[in-house]
DNA sequence: CCGACAACCTGACGGC
DNA sequence: TGCCGTCAGGTTGTCG
């Protein structure tokens, strides 16, 4: 489900909820998403009041009061929703009530999911994560990241060491946009196309955020709401459709994820 | 070191 | 109606 844009909605729409709330009572349904809940995770998490929450790369970090961090990440399909009166949903896997008597549910069928309690600063899954793409990221830096790899420009872009926060939906819009081939190497990429594609994914991911996010299938805000993006995208999902250029989009697999883009504008 | 690929899991959809 | 293959917003680990 999410890339940057959406689970900055999400995050939004959580700290409206969540933050200055103490959460009085943890329920877990199973006992692994991706990976296993922490032993302690219930202890930890009751009693404690949210003072914040930030978002880094993908993940959602959600700091209590005693300064521990809770990581959350929400794989394609985790999602969560406050002021759920009903916890029985198929793949209703955690529940926490607030003192005032709010409840938030976490759901995900695929269960791709990930949570995990930080003790210190730094966490396993964080470690390798490249710049956050709206704060200190250059072309420069992007150049220096891709300078001399053969792999091709896309499959860089979707990976979270490269930059973070693009997932395949606006790799393929960003691509399109500055009218650059997802084929072409890593390394044959000119300095000044960098700085073109650092400046276009800033405006495209924060076009998205403004659109509260793209909604394909499941993806919803806290509250419910849809993600308007989806229906800014130019070549994601629309194949055999007209790229704004006039020509036709086409699709192909790269690295195990399809492709969007248009050959005639592209190159 | 690098890149392709499978794996994790459920659900939706199209073809037969 | 059902069964099978394919694909889906992500990430990690393995293999050549």
């Amino acid at each position: 489900m999410p890339e940057l844009p959406e689970v900055e909605t999400v995050r939004t729409g959580l700290e409206m909820a969540w933050v200055g709330h103490k959460i009085v009572e943890v329920e877990l349904r199973r006992k692994t998403l991706r990976f296993p809940f922490p032993e302690d995770m219930i202890e930890r998490l009751q009693g404690r009041k949210i003072v914040a929450i930030r978002r880094r790369a993908k993940y959602l970090l959600v700091d209590l009061d005693n300064g521990s961090i809770w990581l959350n990440h929400l794989g394609m399909t985790g999602r969560w929703t406050y002021d759920a009166s009903e916890y029985d949903g198929k793949h209703d896997h955690v529940m926490i009530r607030f003192e005032d008597g709010s409840v938030s549910v976490y759901n995900d069928p695929r269960r791709f999911g990930v949570m995990d309690i930080m003790v210190g600063a730094s966490h396993k899954l964080l470690d390798h994560l490249g710049p956050e793409p709206l704060e200190d990221w250059s072309g420069v830096e992007l150049a220096d990241r891709i300078g001399g790899r053969k792999s091709p420009i896309k499959t860089l872009l979707l990976d979270q060491r490269t930059v973070v926060g693009i997932g395949n939906i606006y790799a393929c819009e960003v691509l399109n946009r500055v009218q650059i081939s997802p084929t072409r190497k890593g390394g044959d990429i000119s300095e000044e196309e960098c700085r073109l594609l650092v400046s276009e994914s800033r405006k495209v991911l924060l076009e998205a955020i403004a659109a509260g996010g793209s909604t394909l299938k499941d993806f919803k805000a806290v509250d419910g709401s849809l993600g308007y993006f989806t229906h800014q995208f130019r070549v994601y999902d629309k194949e055999g459709q007209k790229c704004p250029c006039g020509g036709t989009v086409e699709r192909f697999m790269q690295s195990g994820r399809s492709t969007f883009w248009c050959s005639s504008c592209q190159d």
